[in-house]
DNA sequence: CAAGGTTAGTTGATACGTCAACCTTGGCTG
DNA sequence: CAGCCAAGGTTGACGTATCAACTAACCTTG
């Protein structure tokens, strides 16, 4: 249990304020230009990659890899704005269906291409293929390490 | 504004769930060894680095690149936790000085121990030292490219 | 020194995230 | 099939983050 080194703790402070301006512009420019908060964006873009706009509640839960009260939250706020639906689950009644509305598909491909655009002009455009590998590298290399541990 | 390639686009979903993952566990596990918010704790280290474990609230602020208001609500919440006190500044009557109370200290001193051998757990000790190097490399390239926006 | 703009900080409203408690349904197992 | 437990989801309470509106003090400039 030595401590972190110094080029350690340099990178870690460096990550942290990293981490936390870039999902500040990016979030700060998702709503200016659509009105989506991040977590509204996150459903739209999983539900949309499903067929037909549509997907079981645990399925997307996994997927996103949420608890399912913020997913419960999160699903009646979108339904009250209009952008999903909600159905009970055929095959399983305790389950229920997400469906994204003609709106949400619109908000969900409009939001994904602001969203790869901006990407692109803070980070990729920023980065030489090497660092983009290396980054993708160290992010596998952790997921790796920490296992999802849900309630 | 082409698209990303598919490269990139791996390497951003690597990154989004590695960082998702990342502050998930650490947070859970400050909360758990010292009952203390990620917020609380980026508050307590801020300050427990300046002279006399007091600092100008503006200062701080611009430290942790908060907003101010986000600043004024999690000081309120930690001085009625007996965390913090807050006093007006003598130079300038409009502005307010932070200082440590004596659990405020030892909370700082304690939850420091336990978040770097997290980090150290979760992150060092899987990457080699040239990806902890070009980890500090991207983060400081992005952060040169992305410049704080405040309020 | 008076007027007007700027700055430090607070407040209230609203959205988001987590936890614990709860309800209903599904699946076991005796 | 009766009794139970586990699983999918909802709800309420609370802490946290952001925005806009506000107050009070500071600072310039005429």
């Amino acid at each position: 249990m030595a401590d972190l080194t110094d080029r350690q703790a340099a990178a870690w402070t460096s990550y942290q304020r990293m981490r936390v301006r870039l999902s500040g512009v990016l979030g700060r420019e998702l709503a200016h230009a659509t009105g989506l908060s991040e977590a509204d964006f996150d459903v739209l873009v999983a539900v949309h990659e499903r067929p037909d706009d549509t997907v079981r509640a645990l399925s997307l839960r996994c997927g996103l890899e949420w608890e399912k009260s913020r997913l419960s939250h999160q699903l009646r706020r979108m339904e009250q704005r209009g952008l999903i639906t909600r159905e009970t689950c055929e095959e399983d009644s305790r389950g229920s269906v997400v469906r994204l509305t003609e709106r949400g598909r619109e908000l969900a491909c409009e939001a994904k291409r602001h969203y790869d655009d901006a990407v692109r002009r803070y980070v990729m455009d920023s980065l030489t293929p090497e660092q983009v590998a290396a980054l993708a590298e160290i992010a596998d290399t952790l997921l790796d390490r920490i296992q999802v541990t849900h309630k």
